[in-house]
DNA sequence: CACCGTATCTTGTCAATGACAAGATAAGCT
DNA sequence: AGCTTATCTTGTCATTGACAAGATACGGTG
């Protein structure tokens, strides 16, 4: 059924998604080209625009299942703290086109509704899992759950780095033990600070 | 001397560079157009190819800028620790376009003479602030600076959250005193872990 | 099985863009 | 005054995103 064959693909959707990421994780969101997508799946360069509308849709459909996607490996990732960081950072390195993508809404339609929704999981699983925060059960009194934002920073800052190339050599190859080994500097102090 | 008269435009790289960045900060680094900048400095639509070569080459100067001003803005910052974290995030949010073209390195020329000196010199002035970190002489002895690391990439991840729009309202306008409130759980706790 | 509506994909076209080539104009220097 | 060089313009080409209109296949209904 998910054949290449005849006028009818089968499967392009699902071919061009893949095909995007693949595009996208060689030169960047920026280098990609629908004509050059529909090249890569043999199609005519109009198809894509049926699937996704504009380059604008497409780039939404990469963020929706990016969030998705997110989501889950969040869900997997358990309920310590740190765990969690180290899988944001695993999954931000590990699917840099998504990653790039998610963060950049000029290239997306931000009030898509399935966008929406799937970037509400993803937030969810995140809060969730860093409130459960062992031994502080209400994280703090006076602001937005500073301490929730300082992890989601800390962990997206060091992806944002390493994909950006500027982090210095002598981290090693696996992000994740390097992710775990920096972050750690904010997660193991617990103290009753004010 | 800066006039817009006649053949010679008289200072016409400054101009073009101060439309990019204005460009860039009303829609983003992907949607800038070589030839809207031209028509926007009043100039021909070659024009700009003389002074950066391409697309590309004018990505590099703005990063060169960037780092440049980034290391000015540090170098002021002072020597207290927030403080150096609270400008890095200041920049970012006040030099968005710089910001969004520096660490995005499939824009510009990354080899190039110029920006790798921009950029060493503000990562020098990065890392002096960090290291003159008062209760701590010797950062750690195990990994390569981590908790440099860890500093940098809370203020970076804060930064490019705050940036992307992807924090929660409530934080207030000031992108500075956000981030001195969100930073300060790195920054607080000075133990002597190991 | 015949028919029809619809989803899917193609061909054709247009304005805009980045890149390059070649020429025109100004500025500086001797 | 004359030469050299930097600066900017005009002209052109392949590529791209977007749109319109048509061709093909699929699924259901009679």
């Amino acid at each position: 059924m998910s054949d290449t064959r005849g006028y009818h693909h089968g499967d392009l959707r699902r071919t061009l998604l893949t095909a995007a990421v693949q595009a996208i994780e060689e030169s960047g969101p920026a280098a990609l080209s629908l004509r050059d997508l529909a090249r890569r799946a043999g199609v005519s360069h109009a198809a894509p625009a049926h699937h996704f509308g504009d380059r604008a849709g497409l780039f939404t459909a990469i963020a929706v299942q990016g969030f998705d996607t997110l989501a889950d490996a969040l869900t997997r990732a358990g309920d310590e703290l740190l765990d969690l960081g180290v899988a944001y950072v695993k999954f931000a390195v590990g699917h840099r086109a998504h990653f790039e993508v998610m963060f950049h809404p000029d290239l997306y339609r931000t009030d898509d509704a399935e966008l929406r929704a799937a970037r509400e999981r993803s937030g969810a699983v995140l809060r969730a899992g860093l409130a459960h925060r062992s031994g502080r059960p209400t994280p703090a009194a006076d602001g937005p759950q500073e301490d929730v934002l300082a992890a989601w920073s800390i962990v997206h800052g060091f992806a944002t780095l390493w994909l950006a190339g500027a982090l210095p050599a002598g981290l090693g190859e696996d992000p994740g033990d390097a992710a775990r080994s920096v972050i750690r500097h904010l997660f193991i102090p617990a103290p009753g600070t004010d």
